[in-house]
DNA sequence: TGATTTATCATACAAATGTATGAAATACTG
DNA sequence: CAGTATTTCATACATTTGTATGATAAATCA
């Protein structure tokens, strides 16, 4: 009946079962107790309700792979999954043709958010930080603040603008400001369709 | 005994399985039961297993919840989770003592990589679009290839540079360049501490 | 050192969960 | 419309998995 230290093993517990949890794959009492090589699964229990009693972790009763991390510091909040589109065209976020890139996960979206993610194309935002290539996370949503960046359809195409409501009350004009020099303000004529907010912008650096 | 138009039930069991899976809560047969109404596990069951036929989903034959997406195009990469940094100095990456805001999800690392997030300040990097208050994400490596972007230890503080290796070989001079006119690049007199390689730049636009 | 806590074990049992068989009802197809 | 494929049902059964009880050995502490 080997014994280690004191307090060693459970931190041990407690980081296998996060990474489990985190790679979406909960683990079993009984993968536990042979991960550590215990001889029965009240061992691996032991230590598992013994990190419960720490709020270290969460337990469903009498659910198969019921343990979680709890929410805050230890665990990171929940993660949602947004579409990546490479391009995005009128009706593409309706109907079921998209052009699927993969997926991107998000951080700190509220749970009734409907987010996508859409590749940029072209030069006109390179004043606001935002490079062709880049990847901006979209909220969806049909309105928006004079100022805020988001993503409208202009030509059947998607496209990244900061948004300027003209007028009194902002009700007169809509326009569509790129942030570089060489482009030109976009003054539809009828209203715009605003597909989204853009809540996030990413880039991956090339190897 | 009410029936749903052919073809029809097994998208949604599907989109049901893969929202619960993306949230690292996979589900029993008897869960997706409870969920669509089904007055036994066996249709439940029928649904997942020829979504298992349609190569949409592998199971974990005998083990509970055991439904799992395929690698590839509708399942993320595996999420790995680095711990974001509002400041590091010498010392920080080995000791306890990180000033720890939490952690992003990124996405596609290599297993093996370790990475940090480290919380952008000051404007010397706009010219390669990264701006003060942006986060990016670095794999640790003690060395990197002359343009590549970096973050090193300069007086006690990681900042993010572009790393320049001047003379024959770049074994003369080490330079860490800014991207800013207003800034002047930094060549330190003995060799500098290179923390890691910038992979990824994120930036959370303001609500 | 003796008492106490902590960790581990052996052995079960109960509940949750996956799986199988056969039939019936509905939708689809030619 | 008749035949076929698909979907749903009822009823089990087997396995996995969580849980309980009591005992024992090692570490810790007064």
């Amino acid at each position: 009946m080997r014994r280690a230290p004191t307090g060693q093993t459970r931190d041990r517990v407690f980081q296998f079962v996060r990474d489990r949890l985190l790679a979406g794959d909960p683990p079993t009492v009984r993968e536990v107790q042979q991960r550590f090589g215990f001889r029965t699964p009240q061992t691996a229990r032991y230590h598992l309700e013994k990190l419960v009693a720490e709020g270290r972790l969460v337990a469903a009763r009498g659910k198969a792979r019921g343990y979680r991390l709890l929410e805050g510091l230890e665990s990171p909040s929940p993660v949602r999954w947004a579409p990546l589109l490479g391009r995005v065209q009128a009706g593409s976020l309706t109907t079921a043709t998209e052009d699927l890139e993969g997926y991107v996960p998000v951080q700190a979206a509220s749970p009734g958010d409907q987010l996508f993610a859409l590749r940029v194309r072209g030069e006109s935002m390179v004043g606001a930080g935002i490079l062709p290539g880049d990847v901006v996370i979209v909220r969806r949503q049909p309105t928006a603040e004079s100022g805020e960046l988001v993503v409208a359809l202009v030509e059947d195409e998607a496209t990244v603008k900061r948004l300027r409501l003209r007028g009194p009350g902002g009700r007169e004009r809509v326009e569509l400001h790129p942030e570089n020099p060489d482009f030109t303000p976009i003054v539809p004529d009828r209203g715009v369709t605003l597909l989204g907010k853009v809540i996030e912008v990413r880039r991956t650096v090339d190897e």
